[in-house]
DNA sequence: TACAAAATAATACTTTAGTATGAACCTTTA
DNA sequence: TAAAGGTTCATACTAAAGTATTATTTTGTA
């Protein structure tokens, strides 16, 4: 959290650095054709039509910057968990352990070894899990569990 | 899909309008601007930086506009199916319809019952649909038909 | 400390799920 | 028409999954 919050605070700063280091070269342009327009008396309009797309082309680029930074946040098709309908439900945090390991293929032999603990255990986690998501299989307590956006 | 192109399109145009008479208010600032900065005769720098800052806008505005384009399309939990997927691991149109079905915790007895076959004919289809999945259960079926994007 | 809830485990059993094999029946297509 | 792919079904298994009951151990908390 923190560590990615100082990401984003320096990558901004790295931007403000960037867009302070464009302008100079704008300006250093600018003042090159200014000088090249006003030397040979060249018509003011074509000065500011240079000026204006310049300018036009920073702003776009400057957009996008900044909608980049408000679109990162919300990357991700991960919805968030209700945690108060896990509550709700009663549902212990090794039983919500389970229900996750079942939502991702693993077998109650697969399970037990990841938990250390026997299927037995795991079995009577699961039934008790069931009844609480008031499902008959897993199947369907995985389905349910989506539903009520316990799991994604 | 061809009312939202033609709506799109029509969006398109409006901001393509838009932008224009914003650019041409703009013009009629600047001449104006202009026509007072000269005839009081102040400095150019004034005059560059108000032309500046004021293209700088437009171009974030137009940027934003750009952006908000391509974020629309993406709106929506709902992914979409991956179709050349579903072809490429050869899944026929039963097996998918059966895949649907076990990933909403449908039991092969409700299954049957639902297409009006037999468990056998259940058991077969899914049988064949994991080992095109390369799952050994449904739970990884419906595990991995996710990550690949064929089911939502 | 004592109590409640959670986690663990075992046994015995029933029910589903999954595999393997073979076969019949339809369409579609070469 | 023959071949191929898809759908259907059956039998006979084996392997998981799920239920019910009982019991011990942890753990957090009044």
């Amino acid at each position: 959290m923190k560590s990615k919050k100082k990401i984003y605070h320096n990558s901004f700063l790295l931007n403000v650095i960037l867009y302070g280091m464009i302008l100079a070269a704008l300006v250093f342009i600018l003042k090159y054709i200014e000088y090249r327009y006003i030397v040979r008396q060249l018509r003011m309009e074509v000065y500011i039509a240079v000026i204006a797309s310049l300018f036009t082309l920073l702003g776009i680029w400057v957009g996008l910057k900044l909608i980049n930074r408000k679109k990162n946040p919300e990357v991700g098709p991960n919805t968030e968990i209700n945690q108060t309908k896990i509550k709700e439900l009663n549902i212990s945090k090794r039983e919500y352990e389970l229900l996750e390991l079942i939502s991702k293929g693993f077998s109650n032999q697969e399970i037990a070894d990841q938990l250390f603990i026997s299927i037995p255990t795991v079995k009577t986690h699961l039934s008790n899990l069931f009844s609480k998501l008031n499902a008959q299989r897993r199947t369907q307590a995985i389905h349910k569990a989506k539903e009520l956006k316990i799991i994604n």
